[in-house]
DNA sequence: ATGAAAGCGCTAACAT
DNA sequence: ATGTTAGCGCTTTCAT
């Protein structure tokens, strides 16, 4: 019994008789015998498995991508292995230490703009960006100026006068671009619509709930505050709810609300949002990515389109 | 240049003259050399990986136990190989294929138990649980028993004397033990108190915010529904509270309701909670199971305690 | 202190 | 159809 037989076996190879291959077989499941992983790896020079640097942080829109992610990576037989970023230093770490062609097979990145620096050192690993476009990688984003356009209309056919956003800032350490096209698109379409700019307010900052708190103060403190405010994320929303019930206002008669995302916690609060596929954008990262991996086209994958975004309007506008 | 002295450099081995080591240093600068971790692993007989099993779609307080785990084994140098089980044939599929000595050197499980069967099969592994106890493994626990109690406690200096427990099924496809534990602690702390079991009440199903909904329902249906609930985690909360506001009750004063965890939505919700240490428990784990990998005692990390669970007392009760 | 060589467990090319 | 052998890139004896 030679050890190249076995190994024919254990891959299915068309080379070995009926006979070998049922005996081979239950001596390995006697034996309770299994090939080493890294092993197998290393004689094949690809590790089947896949880096994901994402900002766990940012919760619970990341988890909902990285779900997403996990299943397809899963199925197709791809380790996932995780790194998560919480400072701007472990951005730079992930992709000087963590994305190398020795580890992983191929990298999937979630929100997180690598510099020309990075791209350009990341050669020859194949890379698919999710939520992010950066150096003519591959990647995944929802149309997100749309959104904020949806955005904005939802709020004028409620007959809203004066309009607040509330997002990331331009340059945030993490360099968080998503924020900013939602932006775009909400004031672009308020100004066509001829909303005057004084009724158009704005405050940017660090992303997270407690972070949108102080923007929310910020726009209610002006002298005309909105009637209505748009965040670029339900996490942020969430803070300016909290303003709202803090200052007594109600919603959504003295201040409509709207979010970005649909995470679950829209749904439990009732919070009006713009709906993004967020488990659908991290399941199609992964595919595009396994596809690139084992150098098949893209193309069938992108035939199937993600479902468009959409506002679902709830309690609060 | 010996590729022997070049691994010796690598290894910081003192065999090596100060001169070579400047030199080689330079030359792998230079070269941009990166030496191969699969090959590295083999040789070494470790992975350096360890695997984490944990059911995601109970967020957030798996994903926040997650972040401790992640930020431990990042320090460690190991890599975090996730694989997230989100239907009860992942769990088996988990401990069966994906819990193997040659893929990582050590498990850290997630509120999952295996079965004595699996326990048997991991054998010659290290494993460390989180939120679980099972066959006599390593596991760090919070006292949810207490945590039961802490709740029923605070309930009671509240007033109340009708009161409903909703929490995870027994005997649910996945094995969460949690939430029976703390129902325990709530129950017996109520009897001790001179409560009487009919004002009692309590539904269990599957987890979920969906699902205690229809948990909470049931118990405001009853004749003599209760005039607080407790709910065995924040995310069952929620459902309670949306079911109360669906009712038009007023909270807290036509229903009270207590959750278990104090993830970060509680805090924007103003839920009141039982507060457990959730990254915390995730990086002890990790670092419990880093030093069983690496044989190291584990008795300094179990002497500093994890923060002890404590009623955040907010608007909701 | 350094070079040479064996071996980690596997796959694949080559023989038979 | 099956056995044999040469690597995959590293670490680690064993010589020198």
């Amino acid at each position: 019994v030679g050890v190249g037989t076995v190994s024919r076996v254990l891959n299915d190879s068309p080379r070995v008789s009926t006979a070998t291959n049922t005996k081979v077989r239950s001596v390995i499941e006697e034996l309770g015998y299994r090939r080493h992983h890294g092993a197998r790896s290393l004689a094949l020079g690809r590790s089947h498995a896949v880096g994901v640097v994402a900002p766990f942080f940012t919760s619970p829109s990341v988890v909902e991508r990285l779900r997403g992610v996990a299943e397809r990576l899963t199925r197709a037989g791809y380790d996932l292995v995780l790194f998560d970023v919480e400072t701007p230093r472990q951005r730079a770490e992930a992709f000087a230490g963590f994305a190398r062609p020795d580890r992983i097979d191929g990298l999937l990145v979630v929100s997180l703009p690598p510099t020309p620096d990075e791209v350009a050192r990341l050669r020859g690993l194949p890379v698919v960006l999710v939520d992010v476009v950066a150096g003519g990688l591959t990647s995944v984003t929802t149309d997100d100026h749309r959104g904020g356009r949806l955005a904005a209309e939802h709020l004028l056919a409620r007959g809203h006068r004066s309009f607040g956003f509330i997002g990331d800032d331009v340059r945030n350490a993490f360099g968080f671009t998503s924020s900013e096209r939602r932006r775009e698109g909400y004031l672009g379409a308020l100004l066509e619509a001829g909303v005057p700019p004084e009724d158009v307010s704005e405050a940017l900052g660090p992303h997270g709930r407690r972070e949108a708190r102080s923007l929310a103060d910020a726009l209610l403190d002006l002298e005309k505050p909105p009637s209505a405010i748009f965040a670029a994320s339900d996490v942020q929303a969430l803070g300016v709810l909290e303003v709202a019930a803090q200052r007594g206002l109600r919603v959504p008669d003295d201040l409509a609300v709207i979010g970005f995302d649909d995470v679950e916690v829209a749904a439990a609060l009732g919070l009006t949002t713009v709906r993004q596929p967020l488990f659908a954008t991290g399941a199609r990262g992964a595919d595009l990515l396994v596809a690139a991996i084992e150098g098949r086209p893209p193309a069938e994958l992108r035939s199937t389109p993600l479902e468009p975004l959409r506002v679902v309007a709830r309690r609060t506008t």
